[in-house]
DNA sequence: TTGTACGCGTTATCAA
DNA sequence: TTGATAACGCGTACAA
């Protein structure tokens, strides 16, 4: 591999001249400038990573802490990862990723978290470098997310146009910001438009969705839509109705939240409020690596918009 | 952060003792080890990997390369990575993840690659660092994975045990050696067993085989069990015999393989090939990094034996 | 604007 | 068995 000391021989310069013209071109003439980039192109010269990190005193590593069971989520983080993954690999950095199966070892420039519940921001507050949090919080944490709140408004007012008369709230029984934000998205759509709010809250598991229709199926009316703060959550209503043989999407509309993998399997497919994961986690990154560069200011928030991408468990009437 | 000459200094001896303390311990008399190992316990020495890659002409860092397109994939490779990066953090490696969004830059001491297909091999065998791969394959490349022949066989002795009459194999639509190990290990239980053969196969969608049974529920007969070449398909039959109120699992039985996370949501849940894929992660990576520290040298395969994860789709009379 | 000297933390080599 | 020295590739401080 070509060193800054083969392309300075190369371009009859100073190892330091070829250096400038990497990281600090302006103070290079631009002649040398071209020569030096002609020697680099010839070598094809990539700088070598560990010296620099060594002489910054870095690592040129973030680490990624998934806090949650990854088995019980859905394949959410593999995008998210994707995502971080392309704007580091663009910066010369690599990852190292935390979860339950192992722990924290050696140093890093910064940290991604994710996952995180009530108990966690103590011990994340005392970390030493940088973080930013991918989830909503209200801890004063740089993050990145979904705006969650705009994400069931724009469902909720979705459904409210398709005429669904009762329109009811399938809530995530946890008590994170995540789900407050969505819970007020709902509640924000229903009245402005004057109507009751009902909500209904379970563990994120589908089973106890269906078996919520099953055992309420006798006193449920149809004209019923309901949002759900999860597509699991979406996927049991959807299972459970269809065992009665309910007529989807006319008497019973679904729409559910998150739109990653859940949806290819369910019959008919669920109206969902689909997450930009992927451009989150670069979000995540490149926040991360502007705060490390500013050496550690804050960045405040991102929150990124979602789509609502309509299938064949909601009306589709032209409004 | 301290370094070796701090560590040095408070233990009245030279960097180098340090140094082979850590790397050639045979080296070093008992009683300066242990002066060495108490000021590394004080000063909480950890080494620095970017002087240690440096020096070593290395970077510490893996590339994992995910061929296949992830969001048609169960959460799988979140798993493998999980695993991957237990090895890799505990011998202070970091990772870099390249994916169809990112393409490869900088250099890596070796590589994980996954989801190839027949195309792929010729570039991947002018790679000019160590690589495992994680998947069967035919061309010589050392690699980890299932053995997938033995967990169909598996899986058909089972259904031949629970006295199905019937035994069909739902095969993927591909051209790929896991999947002629799958039809493998079920031919040669139906063999042993001297019962007919028959395959059909689909590319992996869920909606396909279900499609596929209610066009031909007409033809099916009772005291039949599907085995599947993956739980997407399986789920899609499950889906479709349940169109029919077909009586799972006493007159058709269906079994899965990978066993990840599309089960979840499936009612009744399905008896599925389950892979150790934390495992197989851990091992990839173990198998990478012994090859690395051997200059390269072949490593040979790791399959690992699946375990059979028995659910409501097929009849569990005790045997 | 360009070049020289030194140091980052570690390991291999060779001498003691 | 242990220590002094040089080297890995790069960037900063300072000198020219």
């Amino acid at each position: 591999m070509a060193t800054l000391s083969d392309v300075a021989k190369q371009a009859n310069v100073s190892k330091m001249t070829v250096s400038r013209v990497i990281n600090h071109p302006e103070q290079v003439r631009d002649e040398l400038k071209r020569s030096v980039f002609e020697a680099m192109r010839q070598l094809d010269y990539r700088p070598n990573v560990a010296a620099q990190a060594l002489v910054n005193n870095r690592t040129q590593i973030i680490k990624l802490f998934i806090l949650e069971d990854m088995d019980t989520t859905e394949p959410y983080y593999m995008n998210l990862l994707a995502g971080i993954a392309k704007k580091l690999g663009k910066e010369q950095y690599s990852l190292q990723l935390i979860t339950e199966h192992n722990f924290d070892i050696g140093g890093c420039d910064g940290y991604i978290i994710t996952g995180m519940r009530h108990g966690d921001y103590e011990w994340i507050r005392n970390l030493e470098r940088p973080v930013v949090l991918f989830g909503e919080n209200r801890e004063n944490f740089d993050f990145c997310d979904t705006n969650n709140q705009l994400g069931v408004k724009m469902a909720t007012d979705y459904a409210v146009k398709q005429g669904y008369q009762t329109i009811e709230f399938i809530g995530m029984a946890v008590k994170e910001p995540f789900e407050y934000s969505r819970e007020a998205g709902y509640m924000m759509s229903m009245q402005q438009h004057r109507m009751n709010t009902v909500i209904h809250r379970f563990n994120n598991h589908s089973h106890l969705t269906m078996d919520y229709i099953q055992r309420n199926w006798g006193t449920l009316h149809a004209n019923t839509c309901y949002i759900c703060a999860s597509d699991r959550l979406a996927f049991g209503i959807e299972k459970g109705l269809s065992r009665f043989s309910a007529n989807i999407p006319i008497d019973f509309g679904i729409i559910g939240f998150d739109g990653v993998f859940l949806n290819q399997v369910a019959t008919p497919k669920i109206t969902t409020v689909q997450q930009p994961i992927f451009e989150l986690g670069l979000r995540c990154a490149e926040m991360l690596l502007a705060k490390i560069a500013s050496g550690g200011q804050a960045q405040g928030v991102c929150q990124l918009v979602p789509t609502l991408s309509i299938a064949g468990s909601t009306r589709n009437n032209i409004v």
